[in-house]
DNA sequence: CTGAAAGCGCTTACAG
DNA sequence: CTGAAAGCGCTTACAG
């Protein structure tokens, strides 16, 4: 059985406390006695429990994010920048996803409640407006990002303008029959971005419901290749075949392009999200600045740990064109 | 201040081992009074506290991976896959990553003689030989995918056979010229890769270590787009001119394709690793069973929490070729 | 089915 | 700088 602090305690011939104070606060210690603990402890493996630490000093040194999914790439830049900003405070991310199938709102609640983190950001996870209220009430801190609502510190980016911005940018080269591969009507950015992209087409008296193509795998609300695959395939088999596209997500994109190569068509199209493979692929797209948001969350979380009374923060970031080969190869 | 399982105790008139029965054996308590204090619970947001649970149980009821970095294709896959086995135990997933710069050996140890979690998943932290046998002295149930080590379950695939596979097949089509691009010479998998690369063409006598370009970006071990385009662009330049290409990873080739397009050039390449984009990208590739790799490490390590004496289990997967565009669009 | 009590492995004022 | 002691919020035999 691994040791605990009473058997260090006891062969270094000091109390729990001093060897407590090792770990916890070195300096308060002596050298000697420090570096000789040290070296016991080294030597028989012995490391203080993380929970009986954060059962004992009513924190666990850790932020939880979680996420709907753990295989997203747009998550894992966000991710990215969480990571980086977390390096400095003393805390470690610890990642977990809520799993389909499951209640949703259960499973966040779930984590909240068993406070084994100090904090939590959660990425998309869309709750409604009852859910976030009951979960507020647990007061512990919470930093929503791509999501708001007023009770909540959140970090989003502007989807109306982003979709706006790329729509507005296919208009301002001279087509007219702008399509949009959309994802699920239920997914609260989506539900956003038509909006930008009608907004952009009502200028022109263009908007058109059945130019919106929104694929069948109904996988990760249909932020998949193969959703974006599908829409393709819909929109090129539609009549008239519109002339460009706004396509909401990279991921979608990239499976957009698979069915543009095999008909062996290209209408310019303009994505979402701004991936780093995107730029390789040569994706034009919205970018949003996912780092950022990433880490702007964490500052804000950790402010929240420390000031439990400050006010909201609601930061909202302004998405920006990223235009690549995908668009101007449209020839 | 949040309620604890005392304050439910009072206001249900019972004692706490009662209301603790409730969270953890609710069959043992009669159906009214399991109601009763399920209810008071709900209305007063009471849920046990993580840590204090862990504590008192000796269990966490988690199982920790751990990666070196959060944002990889290669990772996430994995990671999908050891989610979805993860699903029927009761056991939850959570993530950590060690960061760069400070030494890899330090955070694992660290992340594992806290304890925090039941089991442990190391991927890719590739350890040297003594620091595997020190960490290996804790007696934690650990699993290692991506490498090797007899003191460890482990769960690995061939790597020198994928790589020997994917360059035997290049020189079956006829061309002799075949380069590798390759990600850091320190990484363990890319030292395998190179040795069947090597096999492959010592076969027809046609090895040469200028062949083998390794781009400049250092982050990630060269896993990133960046420098498989950094390399691509050194393939090219070269004299004379490969005629095919190896690539080590997806992502790097996703980076090479860019060289190549710029270049207006198209050898055929055969990639690693099988992401879910490369079918869609239409990359020819290596397949590694990332999920079941995955799997596979969740029933090991479940296997081994429950019997820690059990026999050592390595789990040696053998890759596959995946041929798309990217190889025959040869022209 | 329920309760009293010991114990899980730590931290942290408090006193010296 | 160090120790004795209380306490963190639970679980779980044991007894009834």
């Amino acid at each position: 059985m691994a040791l605990t602090i009473y058997d260090i305690a006891k062969i270094a011939g000091v109390s729990i406390a001093t060897v407590s104070r090792v770990f916890n606060n070195p300096d308060s210690v002596t050298e000697s006695t420090r570096n000789r603990i040290l070296q016991i402890a080294q030597k028989n493996g012995y490391h203080p429990q993380a929970f009986a630490q954060a059962l004992a000093s009513k924190r666990t040194k850790s932020i939880a994010v979680i996420v709907p999914v753990l295989s997203n790439y747009f998550f894992m830049e966000i991710l990215s920048g969480i990571q980086d900003q977390l390096i400095e405070s003393e805390s470690e991310l610890v990642l977990v996803n809520i799993m389909s199938g499951v209640d949703a709102f259960q499973q966040v609640q779930y984590q909240v409640k068993r406070r084994w983190a100090d904090g939590y950001i959660l990425i998309s996870t869309h709750l409604t407006n009852e859910q976030y209220e009951e979960l507020g009430s647990c007061q512990i801190p919470i930093v929503l990002i791509d999501d708001y609502h007023p009770n909540y510190d959140t970090v989003t980016t502007d989807n109306v303008e982003g979709a706006y911005l790329a729509t507005k940018h296919l208009l301002d080269q001279g087509v007219r029959n702008v399509a949009m591969i959309s994802a699920s009507k239920l997914s609260a950015p989506i539900k956003l971005r038509i909006k930008g992209y009608k907004k952009a087409l009502d200028e022109f008296d263009l908007f058109d419901e059945s130019l919106i193509f929104y694929g069948n795998s109904d996988y990760r609300d249909g932020f998949s290749e193969q959703n974006g695959y599908e829409a393709m395939i819909q929109l090129l088999d539609s009549d008239p075949q519109p002339d460009a596209c706004f396509c909401t997500s990279d991921i979608k994109g990239i499976g957009a392009l698979k069915a543009m190569r095999e008909r062996n068509i290209e209408i310019p199209m303009i994505c979402y999200d701004n991936l780093s493979v995107s730029r390789y692929i040569g994706l034009s797209t919205v970018a949003q600045p996912m780092q950022q948001m990433g880490s702007k969350a964490v500052t804000i979380l950790l402010d929240r740990i420390q000031n439990p009374s400050n006010l909201r923060s609601n930061v909202t970031f302004t998405p920006s064109l990223a235009i690549r080969d995908s668009f101007v190869s449209q020839s």
